[in-house]
This record gives structure tokens, C-alpha cells and sequence, in this order.
DNA sequence: TTCAACAGTTCAATATTCCCGAACTATTAA
DNA sequence: TTAATAGTTCGGGAATATTGAACTGTTGAA
């Protein structure tokens, strides 16, 4: 089964990062993972109604934004938030972002 | 000619504000009207190659993010940062993301 | 007054990106 | 083995973005 890359923060640009959360599947994706620390794809879904392949293609962005690592474990992959990494290359803008999040 | 519809930014969702903000052109566009606080449309450009068509087009996803807005004076168009309403909506957000703006 | 130039918008066609069903891969449990 | 689970990848239709060409309004000059 693929492997995945994670980009090294550096290599993220701005632009990329923004995309990544300018969409509302994604950043309650991140809420999640903000808030669980460790989550399954499915468990960091942001709702019922998702259909896989859009799910794995979120994440797929995710991660190239730098923001989540994914690891396999077993027949699982288990997410993880690269924030404090994430938070060294763009200070303050997840904060900013999360705070913005609509309830 | 065209009368500008500008938003109240309550009715701005985070979503569109960051994919506005998600791309190179617009960002830097911004960012010269953070640094000029009034810019006629060519004058807001990100640089002297794009056509006027994409121009416009970026300045009303601007116009529609409550990002700025649009006067008319003769046959110019006036653009302004709606800076103080867009930061009253999304504190926080526009000083990060500006901040970690590439050079 | 026309008329030409200017500043920008709108339209329509092309190009790009996104979404999601279907088929696939890998791992585990029975 | 086999069936179930957890997710990825592929491909085609839907949605967005880009941009040349035509258009609208405004101004200054003849």
C-alpha cells in the first residue's frame, strides 16, 4: 500500500497552505485533528455523508499542505496535526484560523 | 456602467475569505492595497502581465471576500482595503496571513 | 458637439481543477 | 483460503478559472 510524503515545511507555500484550509470539509477536518490529536481517516471525516475517495483526496491535500502526517498502522492510517511544525513556518495563522472557525 | 455590490462581512464565510486570500496574485494585490490604501485597478495589479480580464475578475472575488471595495471617480475605479470591517469579522486573520506573506 | 482614447466590465470559449463511483490494494480475523 | 475492513487510485462528468474580444461609460481635444 502507497507510502505517503510529507513535504518539509519549508518546501509548503503560502498559497498552498490557505487552499488547504479554505474549504469547510478540510478545516473541520483539522478542528478535529486539532482537538484528537490521533485520528483514522474515517474518524477525521467532517461528517457521515462524505464518500471515500473525497475523503483520502482531502487528506491527500492536507498532507501536501504540510498540516497533517499520516502513518500507517496496520490496516489503518492514523492522522496527526504537524502543528507545532506548522506553526514554526506560518506563525499565528492556524491560531487565527481556528479562532475564525464558525461553531 | 457596473455599480459594485460589496457584502456586509457578517454574511462573509471563513471559506471565502481564505480562498480569496489563497492565491499568489490576489494576496499580493492585497497587500498593495494594505501598503497604499487607495489603488486604481491596473495600479493594484500584482504585476504588469496580467490581462485585464483576469484583473477584473480577481477584484471582484476581493470585492465578494469584503476584502475591498469599489468606487467609481470618472472613469476610474477606486480600490480600498475594507481593513477595520474585515478584521472586526475575522480578527486576527488578514495581519497573519499578510505576515507570512512570501518577500 | 462629435470623436478618439482610456479604464475597466462582460461574454463566451477554452483550460484547469474538483468530486465521487467503481475498481483496486493491503491487512487482519475467522 | 476467504471475507471483511480501511483506505487509495483511476477516470469521467461537473464545477471553476483564465483570457481574448467585444462592449460600456467617461473624459479631453478638435
Amino acid at each position: 500500500m502507497a507510502r505517503f510524503t510529507h513535504p518539509r515545511l519549508e518546501d509548503v507555500p503560502l498559497d498552498l497552505a490557505l487552499h488547504a484550509l479554505a474549504d469547510p470539509n478540510r478545516l473541520e477536518m483539522v478542528a478535529r485533528l486539532a482537538a484528537a490529536e490521533r485520528l483514522r481517516c474515517s474518524d477525521a471525516a467532517p461528517c457521515e455523508a462524505i464518500p471515500k475517495s473525497t475523503l483520502s483526496n482531502h487528506l491527500k491535500l492536507l498532507r501536501a499542505a504540510g498540516l497533517i502526517e499520516t502513518t500507517q498502522a496496520g490496516r489503518e492510517m492514523i492522522n496527526t496535526l504537524r502543528r507545532s511544525e506548522f506553526d514554526r513556518r506560518f506563525p499565528g495563522l492556524l491560531d487565527a484560523v481556528l479562532a475564525n472557525r464558525p461553531a
